[in-house]
DNA sequence: GCTTTTGCACTGACCAGTCAGTTCAAAAAC
DNA sequence: GTTTTTGAACTGACTGGTCAGTGCAAAAGC
């Protein structure tokens, strides 16, 4: 018996349905993303899954049509998550009167804190976000297109406030500061994990402000 | 039931190799990048692997111990030619008496060529990097830390020459820089493919040099 | 006359997906 | 207020298929 009941802790979904439910989904969520991004999704088994989530394997079909469309709702679960948080530092920065070079500064740490709290999810995301031929690859181009987009939007007020030049291919410019990011996220954990998040920021912040090697 | 065994250990390779196994190895490395790329490696069949190099089963496992046995090999095979092709940037560069910071240039867009040419192999590259738990994790770390070591190597120069300042954390921001064209081609690749290397290359330089947004 | 490759049958493990049956809380009936 | 019914949620043994790896005799290079 647990004490603490089942409250309704979830959205205000289609309508009052099941909390119980809810939970066992997030429960496989939970499951599924660390053994994917550990393994891989063709080497991870539904039976993996279930057990780590301590359900039975029926009840993953029970909640999911297949295997894959798990893991495309678990994208999809993710990547909703990082594109508001995303958004939610532009905006902040925003109000906060600052420069577009400071929401993008924002931004920057938004991402290493996310990475930080789910280093599973972005892991997987990357490992598959490249992948031609497989059956989620539209749903995946999809949801990096609007991660990118919260970049681009910036970049382009930016240009608009004339913060940055003109000439800057906007497109090119936010795929590369998100792949710098992520990158450099993923092997601070991997590899330099005694780091502080402040490091990696002010390395990153640096690169951006062109105090790399931009002296001229 | 004993007497025969297959000796296959060979071993000594170094040079004089007889040409046709090289051939057929070189044939598989080439279906399995593809294939593995496109597939994961879990997901790709040692039959697929044959097929598509032409060549039977067992010849396979008359070249490779196993599956990852083959796996490890061509990623060996693969970092060595990149981390081969950012050296021979870097010292050119350095030999045409620029800046370290053209040599950082050059490599670069020695890394966005590589990516061209090899696509498949860098896709796989990345997918498998920061997997934890698999069998070439410790290959890959060695390997990586070859390619970065090279980037790092330059950024310690152009520090010491005076031409980047003191503070900047090299570790970080080689993996940074790293991490920041491998994405930024990948993307290119798999999203943006009418842009030319030249556009790519320009914005990345455009990044490093400080234009986007270090004007203060 | 070695090394290398072929072709193919075979095995044993493993795994996605199924389905008949169980559980239990809340609604309905009494 | 007690008993009965209902049905969504869950269970786990089972199935049909797949695949890594083996064994080996014969052919093809070199």
């Amino acid at each position: 018996m647990n004490g603490s009941k089942p409250v309704k802790i979830k959205t205000m979904e289609s309508s009052a349905s099941s909390t119980r439910r809810e939970a066992t989904r997030q429960k496989l969520y939970e499951a599924a993303v660390t053994l994917i991004a550990e393994q891989g999704f063709s080497a991870t088994t539904v039976d993996e899954i279930a057990e780590r989530a301590g359900v039975a394997k029926g009840t993953v079909y029970y909640n999911f049509a297949s295997k894959s469309v798990l893991f495309e709702e678990l994208l999809r679960h993710g990547v909703g998550l990082l594109t508001a948080s995303l958004k939610q530092a532009a905006d902040e920065a925003a109000l906060e009167g600052g420069r577009q070079v400071d929401a993008l500064d924002a931004m920057i740490r938004a991402g290493l804190v996310f990475i930080d709290r789910y280093p599973a999810f972005t892991q997987l995301y990357v490992a598959e976000l490249w992948r031609t031929n497989r059956a989620w690859q539209s749903t995946l181009m999809v949801v990096r297109q609007q991660a990118v987009a919260v970049v681009e939007d910036v970049l382009r007020a930016a240009v608009r406030d004339g913060e940055l030049s003109e000439e800057i291919d906007i497109p090119l410019t936010a795929a590369a500061l998100v792949g710098m990011v992520l990158v450099a996220a993923l092997d601070w954990q991997a590899f330099q994990p005694e780091r502080s998040l402040d490091d990696v920021h002010a390395a990153l912040s640096r690169l951006l402000q062109g105090r790399v090697s931009g002296g001229r």
